[in-house]
DNA sequence: CTGTTAGCGCTTTCAT
DNA sequence: ATGAAAGCGCTAACAG
């Protein structure tokens, strides 16, 4: 039963006791320190384990002067990226290795700084802050005694050092897999034009376009980040250009929305038109009819990286600044390729 | 910029020596005990501010005994019920007050393991165990020294203490909500017969039914959590029982996939056919056409009882043992009631 | 090889 | 009202 320890927490010193030594000799024989007698090593361990002995992380850290956890800021409410790169933290930290504190302040600034200040009362090695969009936010400063990584958002200020996706270069990606898939009359549907994924996807869109000597067909439609955006914009987008033989869409949703559309008009995807999206969201991209192909943003990759560099910087070395850029992933499924 | 602090932390002995105290009384006097001038606790507060400095929280731990941080073992992958878990598990504790500890062992029992060993070594204060599915899961044994709450997967010992959905009632909820709304042919496709969350639901299907005085249509359709299963269900149901006027679902996806199904068959949803979900994952239930009426678990209450339930422990009061089911919220939407 | 000592930053008696 | 001192659990220097 989950009950409150009524005794005391076992410590170094009972351990030393029940081996017959000394704190700073137990302490020795645990950390593998090699001044220690192999039999006594021995007998230290046996009673560690015997009384199930577990340093007091705490005490560890007030005298090293770090603490083995790292700070995980976000303002994403579904955890839809940050749960990826919680995990490819933990990968790079190595699990037990260094401990994780999430903390989501919900797009509230006051929220954040109450974290922020938590945060670094508990003497966290290093920050990682990320954000919901691909925007920049603001920067926390350069007054953090520890070191920060945006992931994600990036931050605003050059100074800083921010980890994002490249979304320009994901644009030109989807092109080049829709081009090498015969596609010749494209045409993209996106989100609002507010959020700079949205633009920068579409500008990597018109750079392939270019380099394959083609055009866009009709202007890029931005609006909203919703399937009744795709399905109302393909409805318009099939009746102005009927020609078209693939619509990239700016995100999963939108994508089922187009392919949704497509199906209610009679157009067979991928055979009459190629359709994909963007973020590679599994419940919506395997799920569909077909299964929709998609760019994945290596959020895992992200976060590790992103779990390293504070790792580095811990180390003393230089991490740099600016904003680094991490490759999106292209997956391919039923909507662009026709089942063999 | 994020820099490793070259220079050491300020800590109260700097505060003290600045406004010119001791130790002793600067600790007193941030800490708003009252044996303290009035005058003497404004300069004590003015140096501190003037430094920024910010107490470290490890030393107070491990001098109170108590850290202020919980542990969130989770195994759910996606962050589905974790992160409105982890949410209410802050606005209970208060943001700030309490730090959460994240860590996800990947349905991995050794991965668990090394996280749990992890957070007492940190001296949690208490922990909150996340299952990814319904299912009784293994205790963590009698023997942690902290308050354990299972929250989603409850825990297989009767003397833990487990909150989880109640997806029996939740099903009574939704065939309420039906034959409310003059439904008397339902039919009910759900998931995997494996998984608690599909006949307990199952199980409240068929009591209200009874107490309706109503029969199901057809057996209780078990397979996959898929939209894909939705479809194929749907088409062989509409071809069986042409009379069904309502298709309860066991997950939103699958009502994704019934809804589609039911549109390529010609039905009306939802003046042929209702169709419902459980879950109330949005990104599912908002966007589809006509959104989607779901039975949402209420997630983050549940998250809050958890964390209410550690401090209460804490606190040394009896939070008692066994599985206490949380209700469902009923979320109506256009996939049962027809638009005004 | 082992033990003694000091101290990480803080709170809390207990004197003054 | 203030300060000196002890100690939370641990590790690192230094002595032996």
């Amino acid at each position: 039963m989950a009950r409150t320890d009524p005794a005391r927490a076992v410590t170094l010193t009972d351990v030393a006791r029940l081996a017959g030594v000394s704190v700073a000799t137990a302490s020795k024989a645990l950390n593998g320190r090699d001044q220690v007698k192999d039999s006594t090593r021995q007998r230290v361990v046996e009673a560690a384990e015997r009384l199930s002995f577990s340093p007091n992380a705490l005490a560890r850290g007030l005298l090293a002067g770090r603490t083995g956890t790292v700070g995980l800021l976000t303002s994403d409410l579904e955890g839809r990226f940050v749960i990826p790169i919680l995990m490819g933290a933990e990968d790079a930290f190595g699990a037990g290795q260094v401990s994780v504190f999430l903390c989501d302040a919900r797009g509230d600034a006051i929220r954040e700084q109450y974290h922020l200040r938590a945060l670094l009362g508990r003497r966290v090695d290093g920050l990682i802050i990320v954000g919901r969009q691909t925007d920049p936010r603001p920067s926390l400063g350069p007054d953090i005694p520890v070191p920060v990584v945006y992931a994600y958002a990036p931050s605003d200020h050059p100074d800083d050092r921010s980890l994002t996706p490249d979304n320009t270069g994901a644009g030109r990606m989807a092109v080049e897999h829709l081009v090498a898939c015969g596609r010749t009359r494209i045409a993209h549907i996106t989100g609002e034009h507010a959020y700079a994924a949205a633009r920068d996807r579409a500008a990597g869109v018109r750079d392939a376009l270019t380099a394959a000597g083609l055009e866009l067909v009709g202007d890029v439609m931005y609006s909203e980040w919703s399937e009744r955006w795709g399905r109302d914009a393909t409805a318009m987008l099939l009746e102005q250009h009927p020609e078209i033989d693939a619509i990239l869409c700016g995100s999963d949703q939108i994508a089922r929305g187009a392919l949704d559309m497509a199906h209610a008009l009679g157009r067979s995807v991928p055979d009459d038109v190629a359709v994909m999206g963007f973020d590679n969201w599994e419940v919506l991209t395997t799920n569909s009819r077909p299964e929709l192909t998609s760019i994945d943003a290596n959020l895992q990759q992200l976060g590790r990286t992103a779990a390293q560099w504070v790792f580095a910087a811990l180390d003393g070395k230089d991490i740099g600044t600016g904003t680094q850029f991490v490759d999106g992933r292209l997956v391919i499924r039923g909507s662009t390729v026709a089942r063999r």
